[in-house]
DNA sequence: TCAATAGTTCAGGATTTACGAACTATTGAA
DNA sequence: TTCAATAGTTCGTAAATCCTGAACTATTGA
């Protein structure tokens, strides 16, 4: 039997509901700050399931979902679906304008990192401890 | 009978284990961003229990001894003990270096924030949801 | 030695997160 | 139309994390 409450409509925050938190927490994660710093970085908007492998192991889906709802759901992506995928592109352009610089900066600690990750791993999941 | 397990030693991570999730994470948070930003522009060191109060409802000791140890050992402070107090203050000189403007940013979109809660409160726990 | 001050640790309940299973939604054949 | 395929969402629940009162440690000054 098909559960009657049916999808829930795509929620995208107002620029005023945006928190400078929202925005932090959103991007604590590695798998979420990988996800933007490459839809912020390329052109054309990007499908969910383009980010399956962003990192080393395979996300599963259910879980790139919530990655998607919470970046989303905090400011940084908007989502509108074309036909049978979700197109999400980035909202850098308005967050620039009301938090001049913040995510750029941010886009551009992650990538220095990305750069000195040559030997060992880097970037533990969440804060320490 | 006195538990056995004694303080441990504080944890100040080194630069190069910094990183830019676990900053992110420790400042995602309103009141550890509202201690870091106080801590980041007073010039002299801040001790822990000047923010009892940082937010309008008062902080548990507890509570914000886990804030503190949470920017310790994400690396955005440093804390060292003198006579019964702490001494907390900010290592932003050195994330400057690696991650130069991620600090200031984050400060900067913090004050912008502030500036305009005027009317209403703001700032809602965690990202949404 | 004792009291006061400042902060930490522990234990637990409450909250949040991750992910497999089952679902919805859309399109393009047959 | 109906059906299969594709793309993503929602639900349930186990695991991880967070919050906080109670009990503790550490230091100093009387």
């Amino acid at each position: 039997m098909t559960n009657l409450l049916h999808m829930r409509p795509l929620v995208h925050p107002s620029m005023e509901d945006i928190t400078v938190e929202g925005l932090l927490y959103a991007l604590s994660d590695p798998v979420r700050v990988a996800i933007y710093a490459d839809i912020a970085t390329q052109e054309c908007t990007q499908k969910c399931s383009n980010f399956l492998n962003v990192t080393n192991k395979a996300i599963p889906k259910s879980t790139l979902s919530q990655h998607f709802r919470i970046l989303r759901e905090n400011g940084l992506i908007r989502t509108e679906r074309h036909g049978v995928e979700m197109r999400n592109d980035s909202r850098c352009k308005e967050i620039e304008s009301r938090f001049p610089g913040l995510l750029p900066a941010i886009l551009n600690a992650h990538a220095v990192q990305l750069a000195e990750a040559k030997p060992k791993k880097r970037a533990a999941k969440k804060g320490s401890k």
